[in-house]
DNA sequence: TTGAAAATTGAACAATGTTCATTTTTAATT
DNA sequence: AATTAAAAATGAACATTGTTCAATTTTCAA
């Protein structure tokens, strides 16, 4: 019966985490307890503790999921070929229609913070250049004077400023605005940032 | 002795509210506890429930103070003439830097969400529109042919963008971004976006 | 078969939001 | 001035939640 032990601890930890997912999607950051987690994973409050130190840990691995999600989703959006800048109004408008549909773990990413005046984990950090490196490469392809240093703070620039029309959004503070009119804003947004440099 | 008792109640409410604000700035969100609160005022838990129904009622009456704040900040800010566009500048400006100078405040303003998926508070909508005409003047100015629809809602584009901006910036996403540079990628944003309209 | 290590449990504690019966203070009436 | 009702204030008590840890059950190797 060898490898039991490993095989139930992974199996323990996947079900702690899929239940944290599914609580995330379904009832938001909120509903992310410890009691609740144990009990719709079939554990107890002592066994999720032997797999996360804490629930920020938990919260942090659920966004992670969720960083890995946005990008799956950016990357299918570009996957045909395109103009460099229709290929970035893909990119907002699909990092957009993300926090439609999942709007629990959208707002989960960004709502949850970590006690203290601790920064995003590092983990995040990573995960969010990668997201940069994909509005990077159009961005590159807009203006091809850019250096790398200027790209990639001009990349960031960009996808904040969409970050901030979906922010906005979402939280209710466009009031009365369609939604293809949001997306027509996002385009605005899009062509006026990536235009060439004169 | 008449009126003793409604100057009690005014007073109470007063030091209550009082308390709150220099908690949410000293502390931010998380440190705005009833007891902490009651303590603080030189009240008792019960005492702070005869004023506030709830936690969240006090955090939105603390919340509305630093939009009424932020307001301030950007009106000062434009006080001295200028070009509508440098006029723009320098109200981005005026909001990062009330975000920078005041964190707690500011990230309070936007990490708290009420219960359930209630919409912001009314009473902040309102404020909101306030700080967006700020920006509309001069988007007005500089695109006198934008029907008062579409200026509405480039104003809301303008300051959701720069908002991200501040949001990104304030949550360490950007690393290793100067503050003289971050403040060069705002006037680029400002620059683009309220570029006149061909 | 047995004993140590690992996994799991759930009772217990601390912190926090909220309620409410009780006490104290104020205002009006006699 | 005494009395009484209303208002203000109190703080004990309860529910919920994160966290800890001693006790129990399961696994594994000797």
């Amino acid at each position: 019966m060898a490898g039991v032990q490993e095989a139930k601890r992974l199996e323990t930890g996947r079900r702690v985490l899929e239940a944290a997912v599914s609580l995330m999607q379904e009832e938001g950051l909120k509903a992310l307890q410890i009691r609740t987690i144990a009990a719709k994973a079939g554990y107890s409050v002592g066994s999720v503790y032997k797999h996360y130190p804490d629930v920020d840990a938990l919260i942090i691995a659920v966004n992670s999921l969720t960083l890995d999600q946005i990008r799956q989703r950016m990357v299918e959006a570009i996957r045909e070929p395109g103009s460099p800048l229709d290929r970035l109004k893909i990119l907002a408008r699909s990092y957009l229609h993300f926090a439609v549909e999942q709007p629990n773990l959208w707002r989960g990413l960004f709502d949850h913070h970590l006690p203290g005046n601790t920064s995003i984990p590092e983990e995040h950090r990573t995960q969010n250049v990668k997201l940069l490196d994909l509005i990077g490469q159009e961005i590159a392809a807009l203006n091809p004077q850019l250096g790398s240093e200027m790209l990639s703070v001009r990349s960031r620039t960009c996808f904040a400023a969409v970050h901030g029309m979906v922010t906005f959004s979402m939280e209710g503070r466009f009031i009365g605005l369609k939604s293809d009119q949001l997306e027509q804003e996002l385009d605005f947004l899009v062509e006026r940032l990536a235009l060439e440099a004169r």
